[in-house]
DNA sequence: CCTCTTAACTTGACATTGGCAAGATGCAGA
DNA sequence: TCTGCATCTTGCCAATGTCAAGTTAAGAGG
């Protein structure tokens, strides 16, 4: 139980507290998530966090901005495996977002807590604006409209055609994912669940298709 | 900053824990929520709460069924106000959910939190219940087919097309009020949210009303 | 190679928390 | 009036976040 005598300069603690925050999330969960144990975890003492994040506010919301650069990377591999089909197309992003909430629900949780991490931060606003660019590209994509970069998001959000299909997208994605990993879907027959969802993303993404048609 | 020499016996010392914990809730967060606060308020010592709700989870819980009913209140009150146009109806429901996740913002995180609250009590699953069945209403309104109560729901639910509007519905609604709720809006014009809200609605509710009239 | 500035980490302390155990109180029924 | 028992208090413990002050060593400048 005793130290084992490593060098007082960690290396790299940072990095490694940001690891050891994320397997205390994993199997302790948000209530059982404590700087100490982090600390512990990564070998030093109870204030070593103090120098590189401040507070565990501070922690939380570096490992929020990792969970949003994941659910990037998710939605992008995804993607790339979901062919030319824009139903499926839609569906994998679904898929990939539901998937992110069940592999990493501590994280998950955390990226939506205003209260628990500084929303603010330039390093949770940055990879918040990728992801949420992922989203919007899959809202024009169903669209037939060119892709964009993150420094092209807000222009495209003055379109309020754009930005109501982007609204009901990720709400529905959003929601759904957000219910299921708070058990709220208990009265449905699980079997079906999973069906349930692409049904449900697949009238979504044909509405959005036909709806951007007419408009042309 | 003494005990006001109050009666040993409080009277109603679980009500008064109930209403101590909603008001911490609201002036101190989900963050600064504590039993001892609790029972300061409330104006009795820090153990006093263990007799009835156990731990803090047991208070945590009984203040998500309060807010359940509280939720289930509301969409029936907005229903009632929204007439018979059944775009209407829809909006109604889906701006009565919003309206309480930003009325009630700390009530609609601890719902939603199963780690937090114990999800399969008596008190929440039957009024979570109740919220769901007025939720399921609001489809069949749309789908043009006689509401159920609360005793109907299970047998309702065997229906996978109804099913699968509900998942649109509910996820569509729960998912803006969640992502508002936690800024993720914020990339958007302010001014235009509420009625992107209804105009996403209404999108919603005419499909699932067409839809429905085609299998007919 | 030496010094010395300073970032990186430790130690110790404090108020606060949740929860347990044991004791005090007083209501309700005999 | 007496007594059982739910209700509430007091006292305690380990754990936590954060702060202040001390310790270490990496690395820049000579």
């Amino acid at each position: 139980m005793t130290k084992t005598k490593g060098p007082y300069h960690h290396g790299d603690l940072k990095e490694a507290l940001l690891t050891a925050g994320e397997d205390v999330l994993r199997d302790r969960g948000l209530q059982g998530f404590t700087l100490r144990e982090c600390a512990r975890r990564a070998g030093v003492s109870h204030a070593a966090p103090k120098h590189h994040f401040g507070d565990v506010k501070g922690l939380l919301t570096e490992i929020a901005a990792r969970g949003f650069r994941q659910l990037t990377r998710r939605l992008r591999t995804r993607l790339r495996a979901a062919g030319d089909d824009l139903d499926a197309q839609f569906v994998a992003t679904a898929e990939a977002y539901l998937g992110f909430a069940e592999a990493y629900p501590e994280h998950f949780r955390i990226m939506f807590r205003r209260d628990l991490i500084d929303i603010e931060s330039l390093s949770v606003a940055t990879a918040a604006r990728e992801t949420f660019t992922e989203l919007t590209n899959a809202i024009l994509r169903q669209r037939r409209e060119s892709v964009i970069d993150v420094d092209s998001l807000d222009a495209s959000m003055t379109s309020t055609q754009l930005f109501n299909d982007i609204l009901i997208g990720w709400s529905h994605i959003h929601g759904f994912a957000h219910l299921k990993l708070e058990g709220q879907w208990s009265m449905a027959p699980k079997s079906l669940q999973k069906e349930m969802l692409t049904t449900a993303s697949v009238r979504l993404a044909k509405m959005i298709q036909s709806e951007a048609a007419t408009k042309r």
